[in-house]
DNA sequence: TTATACCTAACGTTCGTTCGTTAGTCAATA
DNA sequence: TATTGACTAACGAACGAACGTTAGGTATAA
């Protein structure tokens, strides 16, 4: 007994051509063959174009923008950060690399990231997740860090929201030029790398 | 005896409509609108829609790419550091809120650097004026401040990329953010100028 | 039996584009 | 000076194609 997924399908294949050529951009029909069914098939899944956009941004968008690892890390809380007590530098580049991997791989994270870059200034609602998303909570996650490090005794003491940015926005900024050409990715990790270096360098106490 | 100028203002226009919208979502209709004509009125200007982004792209977006001011400046060049020479961090932060400034408000530019935004996954040829652009112009003009100010005796040595790239990521990312909430401009000045007095703070020789 | 998932066919609308016409400008010609 | 003809920029009307959507039918499985 086969349960059929082909709503799930629908979504996933809408996702692939939002994050490429935009909502308005991409045809009923193209979803459709895309999918592998006629095009009046999808209207036994949702009630409208509309509605599929709508259920991305409820189910998939706002449900990453809410469980990402940047909102979930704590590093007030000991559980989080037992395992990174006297963290170098190497270390920190180590899981900032990780996670870039991570971030610049997940589909569903990928696919959400360009397709909010898209539409973010026709659609007010996903200009807000965009900010929410790759900036607010990046910034949050970043400037927690900081203050752990500068508690730690590893970085000096500084204002922790221009540290947080200072160290997030390059790798923001290579996180979009990898979206755009991603034979860069090698060259961007190496970016990565030497910029975590120099950052703990210059911010030593 | 009134010279006609609607070409220029078809091409102001798409531009307007392709900012926001992007090429595909943005119809003759509405441009033909946008311009007071009727559409079929374009195609004494245009042979089509795609020659009408062609020409955008051509004169335009290539024109500002090749002209801006990150292009032209030359921190080799005595007579461009002239004036230049003895800079302290606040008259540096001075010197990027004004640039921030024109390059936010300039309708030229910002019209550009938001269709760049939305087209870049679909047209190779704009994807990679978006990385000239907004990466590789930007951070050389950056790398080129920072040997000036190493030069100087204002910052101590090291990897200059990894500097242009930590200077200039976090002004990249409050552009994009400001693109997406205008209002929240004179927040973002505020954080230009901490985050230029801190980066001159760790990086004091 | 009922419900579901898919289909074909068709709907009215909008898309980008073409056609032929018209009004106005300007230079050359009668 | 007045007339002609070429050129331009705008127009209304229409084109076939594609758009999002609906109606109605059919097969499968609970």
């Amino acid at each position: 007994m086969e349960k059929s997924n082909t709503r799930e399908e629908i979504l996933e294949a809408a996702l692939d051509l939002f994050a490429v050529n935009g909502y308005e951009a991409t045809s009923i029909s193209q979803l459709a063959d895309a999918v592998g069914i006629r095009k009046a098939s999808l209207y036994s899944h949702f009630a409208n174009k509309q509605d599929i956009l709508d259920t991305i941004v409820e189910t998939v968008l706002k449900g990453y923008a809410d469980h990402s690892i940047f909102v979930r890390a704590n590093w007030d809380d000991p559980e989080f950060t037992k395992d990174k007590t006297g963290m170098k530098a190497e270390d920190v580049a180590k899981l900032v690399q990780g996670q870039l991997r991570y971030i610049l791989h997940d589909p569903r994270i990928s696919r959400s990231r360009k397709m909010l870059t898209i539409e973010q200034f026709r659609n007010a609602e996903l200009a807000e997740l965009q900010t929410k998303q790759n900036y607010e909570n990046v910034l949050n996650y970043f400037m927690g860090m900081m203050r752990f490090l500068i508690r730690e005794g590893t970085l000096r003491n500084a204002d922790t929201e221009i540290m947080a940015a200072q160290f997030s926005s390059p790798i923001t900024v290579w996180i979009n030029l990898c979206d755009r050409e991603p034979d860069r990715e090698d060259e961007v990790m190496e970016l990565v790398r030497k910029h975590v270096m120099q950052f703990f360098e210059i911010y030593r106490k």
